[in-house]
DNA sequence: TTGTTATCTCGATAAACATCGAACTGTTTT
DNA sequence: AAAACAGTTCGATGTTTATCGAGATAACAA
């Protein structure tokens, strides 16, 4: 007999609060504990060790084991995808506290989109990546130019260096800016470089990253016509 | 102060087997009444009625009034391709009666995903698309060739007279047969072309779709290598 | 050793909510 | 008019489940 897909397996896992906020935490990709987690999102550790077994059950996360901790993070690709598309569907509902407010604006500037660079920083890079022509968007299409080609190039990214799996550039909604940042393997890499330069920062307990000195230098001369 | 998307409102709406089910007769596009739809998913109307409600304060489902009956219908695309993503992420379980599998096999064969054409057949056309030369598929990316271009029009439709919202094509991954099939504005437009000559009629409370004679010519007449 | 910390297991509890019966409002049919 | 039908509102009920306290188990620190 074949298999029916179990859909509310899925949506009833996503619909509490608590493991929604655990999901936003680990959509910074990073690997964070029981304990960290369970502060951030302020439930007890006996909770979030429930939760995050249960998102474990159906491999959205996955974990190890150092020490006295067990440290978690996302394992699904797919999952982080859906989030994102669940995050623009999704009705508004308004900010109610001082703190929220404050680290919204944080999210809304920079931020990690699993993988790759979201927020206003994400989508302005890709609307320099067309001014320039190094890539072309056309019918919610992306494609890298030769010129892109080679920029990416000298930052360090061969193209042909990359994994084979799914596309190379993909269009992915930012909730925040409504307009479309990159994603697909060259997002990853492009993303990847920024962290290991030291470019962006992640921030603790929030899946928000800042722009050091050097990595504003990099994205103002993007900015720049005359470059 | 801006404002937060609600996440949480839309996963638990989803969060319901019920719901589920009647989102999903609602996927293929047509217009049903509260009656109709309650029998189908085996609830009391005033059951269905509570649900519909509530899926129309999200805007996912609008009505009409006529007589004494109520119709309801789909009315976010946005939803319906949320929905086959969920469907692609979920786990799958053991189908437990004869008659649920006999719904699969028909859902299997040929159904609609909202506004398009999907299942084997759906599946099977875009090969065919592809192998003619009609379209191209590389990277994930679909393209229209001039010979694709002129397919359509004999078949009656113009791309230029297409409404220019959204893409002109799309894959759509489809969860049956696990590979793509053909969505975006095209896809639309084929399906509604197939409806409107007949090669295609609607099930009575389903999504599946079944193929009348004149159809089958169309379709196997696609698959002969010599055409 | 002794104390501290991180995680997990096991109940108990409290809140959320899908469901339906009963009753009510219209609309269509006879 | 009367009966049948479609849809809705309201209140009651029963199930599901997120949550935490208490206690157990390790790993680490002093």
């Amino acid at each position: 007999m074949p298999e029916l897909p179990d859909l509310t397996a899925v949506t009833k896992l996503l619909a509490d609060e608590s493991r929604v906020a655990l999901l936003s935490l680990l959509l910074s990709g990073r690997f964070q504990t029981v304990h960290e987690l369970a502060h951030a999102v302020k439930i007890t550790d006996q909770t979030a060790s429930y939760h995050l077994k249960r998102m474990q059950a159906l491999e959205w996360v996955s974990s190890y084991k150092q020490g006295r901790s067990v440290y978690y993070h996302l394992a699904s690709e797919q999952l982080a995808a859906l989030l994102e598309n669940l995050l623009n569907i999704s009705p508004r509902k308004k900010i109610n506290s001082f703190k929220k407010n404050q680290a919204f604006k944080e999210l809304k500037a920079a931020r990690s989109c699993y993988s790759h660079l979201a927020g206003a920083l994400g989508v302005n890079f890709l609307d320099c990546l067309c001014q320039k022509n190094f890539v072309t968007f056309q019918h919610e299409q992306l494609a890298l130019t030769p010129a892109g080609q080679l920029f990416f190039k000298d930052l360090g990214i061969d193209i042909n260096k990359l994994p084979s799996k799914g596309p190379l550039l993909k269009p992915c909604l930012d909730w925040t800016e409504r307009r479309f940042h990159l994603a697909g393997t060259l997002g990853s890499a492009f993303f990847k470089e920024c962290l290991r330069r030291q470019w962006l920062r992640y921030t603790p307990a929030s899946r928000a990253v800042t722009l050091s000195w050097d990595g504003k230098l990099f994205f103002d001369s993007l900015n720049n016509p005359l470059v």
